[in-house]
DNA sequence: ATTATTAATCGTAATATTGCAATATAAAAA
DNA sequence: TTTTTATATTGCAATATTACGATTAATAAT
């Protein structure tokens, strides 16, 4: 095992659960805070301002570019990092909707 | 390796992604999902809800108990479960302050 | 052309996660 | 008390994730 069985979940629940698995690692968190408090960033910055060994940068980079939450211009020899404002809108809006469920009766416990 | 390297992030940065974690997760997120709907459910409903074995299930809603998210509360051989409201807000709170970042200037790609 | 510089990829080790069968536990029913 | 019912726990196999050194690829600088 150690597979998700996919198949029996919703499209809605499969979606819920990459998304957020996505942030689901401190510097992944760590690098799209950044990216928005800078606002673009060359990879090597990254390394940087995080302490993990560049080829572990760049995969969590992939990651996210795979997911579309960031997307990469290429600048010379190194690469600049941004949010996909109009992918990290769509995220947000996934999300929410999730959080932001109610509890239509009162709560038994 | 294959262990995350919590001490160099923030208290922030671990929060976030511990939180978003639990949710990454299809059987969590339908597990949460029902336990809004209905608003209280015995674990045996959600084995037969979702499609997976009733250890796995328990496995789950351990995860999601041990966060805080959900409260279990035993009723004789069964254990009824539901939404700690309390919490949940907790978690939204954290979560929309990071989703809801704003890019400061003008994006750069 | 040669030598930096920068980021991606590969290979690999260590650990984590997922899922389930089997078993244990604990209360209810007989 | 014995049996049933419902959930938790244990142990294990399969796969995924995290992290990094080493290498590669591609451009820039000398």
């Amino acid at each position: 095992m150690g597979l998700v069985k996919t198949e029996i979940f919703t499209d809605d629940q499969n979606e819920i659960a990459v998304l957020a698995k996505a942030l689901g690692h401190p510097a992944r968190v760590a690098i799209l805070q950044h990216l928005f408090k800078i606002n673009s960033c060359v990879c090597g910055d990254l390394v940087h301002e995080i302490g993990l060994a560049q080829a572990t940068i760049s995969q969590h980079l992939k990651e996210l570019k795979n997911l579309g939450l960031i997307k990469g211009n290429i600048e010379g020899t190194s690469v600049c990092y941004c949010i996909d404002n109009t992918n990290w809108s769509k995220m947000k809006e996934v999300l929410f909707l999730f959080l932001n469920q109610d509890l239509s009766k009162e709560n038994c416990c």
